[in-house]
DNA sequence: CTTGATTCTGACGTCGGCGGTAGGTTCTAG
DNA sequence: CTAGAACCTACCGCCGACGTCAGAATCAAG
């Protein structure tokens, strides 16, 4: 599969795809003239990879979190990275409610003097 | 009260309360030499500050929100940004769940294996 | 009045995730 | 064989929330 059809399939731009190599989160094989070559999970991976973009993981802390991923270990450094950013995705969650909270109260006291 | 003291209490940096004026969120008074004079409700307001940048909104977005926090008045402008960002952070909460469950998977997973 | 802490106003630097452009190459359909 | 679509590398640009100087002025204490 060629990058712009991954692309298509999973919903980012081609530029973002090549951005993603860079950072070492794909490594597609490449045609006999150098154009990239995309392997079929390519496209669910890069979804996996906007999912944690979402959740404010950089690019660095995702690709520490690949050999989790494709090969079943885990260094201490990576236990402690993936524990860590549990904790701080459940705060930032929490963080998000209070303030959705917040922006509730305005809403009904707006809606009452819309009323 | 100065900046100083504003920052202390709030628990952001003095370069932050002057960015915080920049963009039209705190307007102190001066002395007569120039400098910053804070009210006392200035800590709170700086702290609803940081939730809702901690929720993902700009400058911008906050202070059109001033407005209603202040006086009580709502516009139709207002009112569809109050929804719009209600919309968006819920969205976000789904989001940032959905990663926190991915990563539980994996932390789990790691777990097994170190025991 | 002096000193040292605090504050002032610019203005440039940073980081991350791409967007966009330029100028050239490769692939594929007819 | 040729055209045009898709792809390549390399590089600059952008945004937002500050950090970080530099150099000058102000303030509170003794």
């Amino acid at each position: 599969m060629r990058i712009g059809e991954v692309a298509r399939r999973s919903g980012v731009s081609v530029r973002a795809l090549r951005y993603y190599e860079e950072q070492g989160l794909l490594t597609p094989g490449r045609s006999p003239g150098g154009h990239r070559e995309y392997a079929e999970d390519a496209v669910d991976r890069v979804r996996i990879f906007q999912q944690f973009y979402a959740a404010g993981l950089p690019s660095r802390r995702i690709a520490e979190l690949l050999p989790c991923i494709d090969t079943d270990t885990t260094t201490d450094h990576q236990w402690a990275m993936l524990n860590a950013e549990h904790a701080r995705i459940s705060q930032q969650i929490d963080q998000l409610t209070t303030a959705l909270a917040r922006l509730t109260e305005l809403i009904e006291a707006a809606a009452d003097r819309r009323a």
